[in-house]
Parts: C-alpha cells; sequence; structure tokens
RNA sequence: GCUGUUGUAGCUCAGUGGUAGAGCACUUCCUUGGUAAGGAAGAGGUCACGAGUUCAAUCCUCGUCAACAGCUCCA
C-alpha cells in the first residue's frame, strides 16, 4: 500500500503500481493541475515514476520548496536547452536550482559572451520550447555509454564530470526535445508548466569555481507557472530595493565614500556616527557587567607582529602592503585585526591564574585589501571597526567564557528583534582532509570543536555544522543575519585559539607555581560596526528603535508666527538629553508631517496657536498619526521614560 | 581579481555626432496655513577621467577610475 499524506493533513491510501500523478488525479483533477513532484519514502522523483512497492507519499506543488526546486531544476534544463538552439556548439558546465531561480554555467562557442541585450531573445526560445509541452524522459546509462554519448554532443566539461565524480550504475540523463542533460534529477514531466520566464542576469564563473580553470559564464534565470507570480515577484525586488542599506544610508546621511578618499573605505557622517557611539556604548554597558576591560592600540602594527601570529603567511598577500620606513629599516603593517595587540597586551608582565579569565575589548579599527570586486556598501569594506575582544583563560574556563558570549550576543540580537527565523547560526569546523590549511594539532582541534558543540548544546541553540570554515587558527561560531535581498551575511562570532597563546608564548603562572598556557577566546557580538549598521537598516528600513535613532524628535510649527515658542520646546528638550530637529521651512503643516515622516523620524510635534498658549505640544508617532497634545514637559518625561525602558533591558 | 552592466545637476533619471533636459531637493519672493506634497521665479553640469577617430565627441573606439549583479575570497 501506498500512503499519502495530503497538505491539509488528511491521510490516504493507494494500491501500489501507479504514478505520484495518477494518484493525485483520482483525488481530484484540480490537484493534479497544480501538483509539480512527489517524494516516495524521503525522496523526491518524477510524478510519472511508477511506485512499485510500498511507501510513504508526498504531493509536492509550487509552494512546497521541493516543488519550487524542481520546477526551477527543470527550468535550468529549458533554458540549456534555448541556448542549445540559440547557440550550437555550446558548452555546458552545471545548472542548479537555487533558492530564488537556477542558473547554467556555459562557454559559448568561438569566444562568444552572453550579454544583456541577449536575454530577450532566451528567454523568447524558452517560451517557445515550454509552450511545445515537451516530456521529460529519464533514462539510466551507464558510464561508459554516458561518455560515448556526451563526447559525441562534444560536451568536455560533461565528460569530466562523469569520468571524474560518478559512479557506473548511478547515471542518469534526462532529455527533452534535441537536448539530452546529465542530471540526478527529478524534473517536471513536462516542461509545459513553465509558463513564464525570465533571464535575470549573466556573470563571469569558473568551471568547478576553479579560478585555475575555463572561464565560464553563468546565465542566471527564473520561470513561474503563472505569468501574475513574475511580476510580484519583481515587485518584490523593488520593494527591497528600497530597504538596501546603500541607499537609506545615503538618504539618511549616515555614511558615505568618495573615490579620493579611496574605495571600501566608508567616512561615517555626523548621523552615522551618532548611531554607532550609541551602538557602542550599548555592547560597553553588557560587557563591563561581563567583567571585560577595554583598551586602545595603534592602528599599524610591526610587521614582525604578523610573522609570529601566522598571519603575514596566511594573509600577507591579503593586506596592504608594508609602510616602510627607511632611516630605521623597520617594516609596519596596517592593522588586518587585533588579536596581536592584544596577544602583547597579556604578555606585558607575568600574569597570575588568579587574574584569569583576562577579557580585552577594544573597538579595534582594521584595515584589509579585499578583493575590489567583492567590495559591497557597509557589509564588505576595506577598513572596519570590530567589536572585538580577546579572553585568555584556563582550558577549564573555555567553556564558561563561550556561554557568557553566547549570552551577549543573544542579548544584542533580543533588542533588534532579530528573531530565530532571521538569524541562522553555524559551528564552523575544520576540514579535516585539508590540513595545509590549518595550524594545530589534531588533538587541539578535537578539544575546541568540542568546547562549541558543547556550549551550544548547553545554550539549546539549532547550530548547523560546517566543514571547511574554521579560521586558520581555530573551529568559529558565527551568527548569521539575512540582508534585504536574502543574501547572508555574518555578524557576531565566536573563536577558539590555541595556536597564538603558542605563537606568542603566554603564559600565567597557576596556584602550582607552574607556567601554564592560557586558550585565546575571539569574539566580536557585532562582527563589525560597518555590518552591523547595515543589517540594522536592511531589517529597520531606516525606522531605528527611538533610544538609537539620530533624531528622535522633528518639531514642526504651523507657521512661522510660532518659531519662537517651537525654539523654547526645542531648548526644553535638549536640556532633557532628547535629539530634535526643527522644520521652520514656510510650509504648510501637511507638507512638514509629509517630509519629516518619511525621514523616519520617531515623534513629530506640531506646535500652533493653541499649543503656544497652553505651553504643550501636539504629539504625532511615526506612522501612527496624531497621538493628543501634551505639555512639552510631560513629552520629555514621557520620551526619557520610553528611552530608559529600552535601554534598561539590554 | 574574473564575467557582465552602468557612470549626464545634491537625488532619481530622460536625451542627442553640431558642447544639454525633467521631477524632487536647494535659494528668493508670494502665501501664515492645523495632521502625508500651496504658488512663482532663480541658481545649479569639464555629460566620471585620459587618449583616439572626426571639420566637430556627452554620444563612436580604446584605456583608466568608480559603482551595480554574480563568481571567487573573507584572519
Amino acid at each position: 500500500m501506498i500512503k499519502i499524506t495530503l497538505p491539509d493533513g488528511t491521510v490516504l491510501e493507494r494500491e501500489a503500481g501507479v504514478t505520484g500523478y495518477e494518484i493525485a488525479e483520482s483525488i481530484s483533477p484540480r490537484l493534479a493541475a497544480e501538483v509539480l513532484a512527489c517524494s516516495v519514502n524521503g525522496e523526491t522523483v518524477e510524478l510519472n515514476r511508477p511506485i512499485t512497492e510500498d511507501a510513504t507519499l508526498v504531493l509536492y506543488k509550487w509552494e512546497d520548496e521541493q516543488g519550487k526546486h524542481v520546477f526551477w531544476h527543470t527550468s535550468a534544463h529549458l533554458m540549456a536547452e534555448a541556448l542549445l538552439e540559440l547557440y550550437p556548439g555550446i558548452q555546458f558546465g552545471f545548472g542548479p536550482a537555487l533558492e530564488n531561480g537556477f542558473y547554467y554555467d556555459v562557454v559559448l562557442p568561438d569566444g562568444k559572451q552572453i550579454g544583456e541585450s541577449d536575454f530577450a531573445e532566451i528567454e523568447a526560445k524558452m517560451k517557445e520550447l515550454a509552450s511545445k509541452k515537451e516530456p521529460v524522459v529519464r533514462r539510466e546509462v551507464s558510464k561508459a555509454d554516458a561518455l560515448k554519448e556526451f563526447a559525441a554532443a562534444g560536451q568536455t566539461f560533461k565528460c569530466e564530470h562523469i569520468d571524474q565524480d560518478l559512479e557506473d550504475g548511478t547515471i542518469t540523463t534526462y532529455t527533452q526535445g534535441n537536448f539530452t542533460d546529465l542530471c540526478r534529477g527529478p524534473h517536471l514531466v513536462n516542461t509545459g508548466e513553465i509558463k513564464v520566464a525570465k533571464v535575470t542576469s549573466v556573470s563571469g564563473c569558473f568551471w568547478r569555481g576553479d579560478a585555475n580553470r575555463e572561464d565560464m559564464q553563468r546565465l542566471y534565470g527564473i520561470t513561474f507557472p503563472k505569468k501574475k507570480m513574475l511580476d510580484e515577484y519583481l515587485l518584490m525586488l523593488e520593494e527591497a530595493k528600497k530597504r538596501d542599506h546603500r541607499k537609506i544610508g545615503k538618504e539618511m546621511e549616515l555614511f558615505m565614500f568618495s573615490e579620493r578618499v579611496g574605495k571600501g573605505l566608508p567616512i561615517w557622517l555626523p548621523k552615522g556616527t551618532d548611531m554607532r557611539l550609541r551602538l557602542q556604548e550599548m555592547l560597553r554597558k553588557i560587557q563591563r557587567e561581563y567583567g571585560y576591560q577595554e583598551v586602545i592600540t595603534p592602528n599599524i602594527g610591526g610587521k614582525i607582529l604578523y610573522q609570529t601570529s601566522g598571519h603575514w603567511d596566511h594573509y600577507g598577500k591579503d593586506s596592504f602592503q608594508p609602510i616602510q620606513t627607511p632611516e630605521e629599516g623597520e617594516e609596519y603593517l596596517l592593522k588586518p585585526m587585533n588579536c596581536p595587540h592584544h596577544c602583547e597586551i597579556f604578555a606585558n608582565r607575568p600574569r597570575s591564574y588568579k587574574e584569569l579569565p583576562f577579557r580585552c575589548a577594544e573597538f579595534g579599527t582594521v584595515y584589509r585589501y579585499e578583493m575590489s570586486g567583492e567590495l559591497h556598501g557597509l557589509t564588505r569594506v576595506r577598513c572596519f571597526t570590530q567589536d572585538d575582544a580577546h579572553i585568555f583563560c584556563r582550558p577549564d574556563q573555555v567553556k564558561r567564557e563561550f556561554i557568557n558570549v553566547i549570552d551577549i550576543i543573544q542579548r544584542v540580537f533580543k533588542t533588534f528583534d532579530f528573531s530565530e527565523d532571521n538569524v541562522e547560526v553555524q559551528i564552523s569546523l575544520r576540514d579535516p582532509q585539508d590540513k595545509k590549511k590549518y595550524i594545530g594539532t589534531d588533538e587541539e582541534w578535537a578539544t575546541a570543536e568540542q568546547a562549541i558543540i558543547d556550549a551550544c548544546a548547553e545554550k539549546g541553540m539549532k547550530a548547523r555544522q560546517e566543514v571547511g570554515e574554521a579560521a586558520f587558527y581555530g573551529p568559529k561560531l558565527d551568527f548569521m543575519v539575512k540582508d534585504a535581498i536574502g543574501r547572508r551575511w555574518q555578524l557576531g562570532t565566536i573563536q577558539v585559539d590555541y595556536q597564538l597563546p603558542q605563537r606568542f608564548q603566554l603564559e600565567y603562572t597557576g596556584e602550582d607555581n607552574q607556567k601554564h598556557r592560557p586558550v585565546m577566546i575571539h569574539r566580536a557580538p557585532f562582527g563589525s560596526m560597518e555590518r552591523f549598521v547595515a543589517v540594522l537598516i536592511e531589517h529597520t528600513a531606516g525606522k531605528f528603535p527611538l533610544w538609537l535613532t539620530p533624531d528622535q524628535v522633528a518639531i514642526l510649527p504651523i507657521s512661522d508666527k510660532y518659531v519662537d515658542y517651537a525654539k523654547q520646546v526645542q531648548d526644553y528638550l535638549k536640556k532633557n538629553d532628547v535629539r530634535t530637529v526643527l522644520d521652520d521651512r514656510a510650509e504648510k503643516i501637511g507638507r512638514k508631517i509629509r517630509d519629516n515622516e518619511m525621514k523616519h523620524i520617531p515623534y513629530l510635534l506640531i506646535v500652533g496657536e493653541k499649543e503656544a498658549a497652553e505651553g504643550t505640544v501636539s504629539v504625532r508617532r511615526q506612522g501612527q498619526g496624531d497621538q493628543g497634545s501634551m505639555k512639552f514637559e510631560d513629552f520629555a518625561k514621557k520620551i526619557n521614560e520610553e528611552v530608559r525602558s529600552m535601554t534598561e533591558k539590554y
């Protein structure tokens, strides 16, 4: 029997020997029209695959992640089919489905490159082919036959893939029309489901992602079963663009870039600086509770410092090149990280176990020579300030310290309503196959990795483990947050490190009067001030919480007859630590409200004849309209109370 | 760094082989108004930068710089 669970939760049974599609059809024609793929005992397969034995069946529609995935995977083949017709002799690499759409890596014959002007033609061809409703036919082939077939088609990348990566007996191909692709599947039963296709972008890439291999072009596309869905998708992208931190940062005058200062070197404008300092104050307050001591170190350090730490060997070419001092024959680096400086602080004098854990914090500005193509607004820059700290502790204190840092990060995220949906936690482990990338012994790695896994378990945190993502000196726990269009950025990070203490010969005297080596924990709850502010802008669309926002209150006189009174109110609020702006333009009140609402100022105070006579202000909350009037002294109290209740919580 | 795209007023963007336009913002004037756009006038540009083609280049070609999308990378 086949056990079927429907989307609404009802459970049905059918005799074996039918296909997923036939089952859907027997339930309702409407379901049959909507269903795209199914899974048999957890494995996603085509709808036309006969189910021969007892199984659990789940039907997938467009709304299901699996349904979309199959739809887009077939769409990738459809695009390839279109490309093959338009550019005979084209070579295909990989063409997978993505979270939103799909891509195909290709090399065009005779060195031709696809540009945006070619998109319309490709889209039209895809539509034309889809309208033929070609069946997608699955075949199992032997390795030898597959090699022969793809060699005959001149597909050298496919042949390499078959030859090097695939086992005989596991190889399948899918054919639609004149196009056959090597593919594990599953796919749509026919391409007619695809009603609207859009090629979204083209970019360069390498065969197998290897910069030493052939250059390819990666063509991105997205398709939908209904025309309306494409319009909605494009609208959603438009909306996301409005939250882009680069746009809002410019509009709100938070930060800027200057070509003469240099690319990737952000300049914090007064309002942005105001916010940043407030964020730093928040973290300072929290850190003090956990016994951190703040330090300040220079923005450069001797090259020898980074040779000692090992960073020069690993990242020398990704740093700004050394600054020479010819008279003294010295070389200095702009500091790419703060840890070596902090190691020197620990090594400054003999340390006792009684001082441990020694927690050394710094808002440390660092410089990294990131590849120019990588630079991106405030999220990827060449100069940024880490909310850095290094904890030197005994091995048995690692887990406790680790948990404290997780607490700090969770407090920070809670303050900004980064819900669990937005935050992904990742444990970054070493790739044991690739030991050249890392320093340290197997035992140290095992201990460090276990400490992280244990700490997460103790905090009940769901964390994904990623092999090969560790830093060269140790494993990491990273907190990733999505931006407006779903790109993930790493914010908070905690890392265990046995290596730097060794390299810097760090020691403390234990209770036993013997020298011991401390363990070092690197941590940054925000990650960097730049990236955190960027993500915060996109998260809030520029509507920052009252305690943080640069301008809390705008005062709007009804006419310039009341500007004097407005100034009196402003003075009072300033004296009571409320951040205000005065809109004394000769504009109508409706206009002033509109303009200041659009600037995302949390409170607007309207003052006219009535308010001046009574010593009140008419209060308007952002997005919530008129809130009635009150004495301006009471308003000052209210707003201060509101800010206090927010800052007390973090 | 690689592939593609873009660069015109403070912002968003039209436009043309004969050296430029709109809307918003800005300045001034009129209006003195009650909860999301009042009216008029003015000012503002080496059309990213540098070469080349041309009688003539903002427009065509090449190079440089920067930005955007993606790849690769991310201590």
